[in-house]
DNA sequence: TTCCTATATCGACATGTGTCAATGTACCCA
DNA sequence: TGGGTACATTGACACATGTCGATATAGGAA
């Protein structure tokens, strides 16, 4: 592997997946999702759900709040805004 | 691996990398690029950029055309407009 | 406490990916 | 024809990554 300092190459890489990419749009709008909710939706196994999110943290895309039992993700709103800048340069 | 079917992910992942992130900025503006200029600015020997152009020609995000005894590439204004479409929907 | 549910972590495995040296191919010029 | 340059392809290697079963942890309810 090269340079993964590129904060950019990191972004992207945390979304160029395509169970991250579903989980990004459910969570799209702003709307707070709860993981259980996640993990119904695509077509593997919660551990590897589970895996995904911390890529999808690692990377800054969603933060993770635990209420009780269940945590509830959302999108980090800097992380769009990298997005859509990155967008603007590339276009 | 899962579902690659999914063109967007397939499209981001064309973009997840620092090297060929740096190929698509320096072909950003639409302006043609000679591959030997490309080879130049990136760390890397020259199979690593040519096998790098093939990830961005197979994902939809270049095209290459041969002008004698170079290869001029471009970005191409369909993936741009995907990444812009994409990024909406998530923001 | 004990039991149940919801997530996270661990360990192992198969596959994907980035890298380069060596080689092949296409084009130009003499 | 031959030689030189630009780029692509091949083959091999090390490492990253996606996946899941098993297990651990955290919280609520009885």
């Amino acid at each position: 592997m090269k340079r993964l300092t590129d904060p950019d190459a990191l972004l992207l890489q945390g979304a160029a997946d395509p169970t991250r990419l579903s989980i990004l749009r459910q969570l799209a709008g702003g709307d707070e999702v709860c993981a259980c909710n996640l993990t119904a939706c695509c077509d593997v196994a919660q551990p590897t759900v589970s895996h995904h999110l911390k890529v999808l943290r690692d990377t800054g895309w969603v933060t993770g709040e635990r209420r009780g039992t269940w945590v509830h993700y959302r999108i980090l709103p800097e992380a769009l805004e990298r997005l859509r800048r990155l967008t603007g340069e590339l276009g």
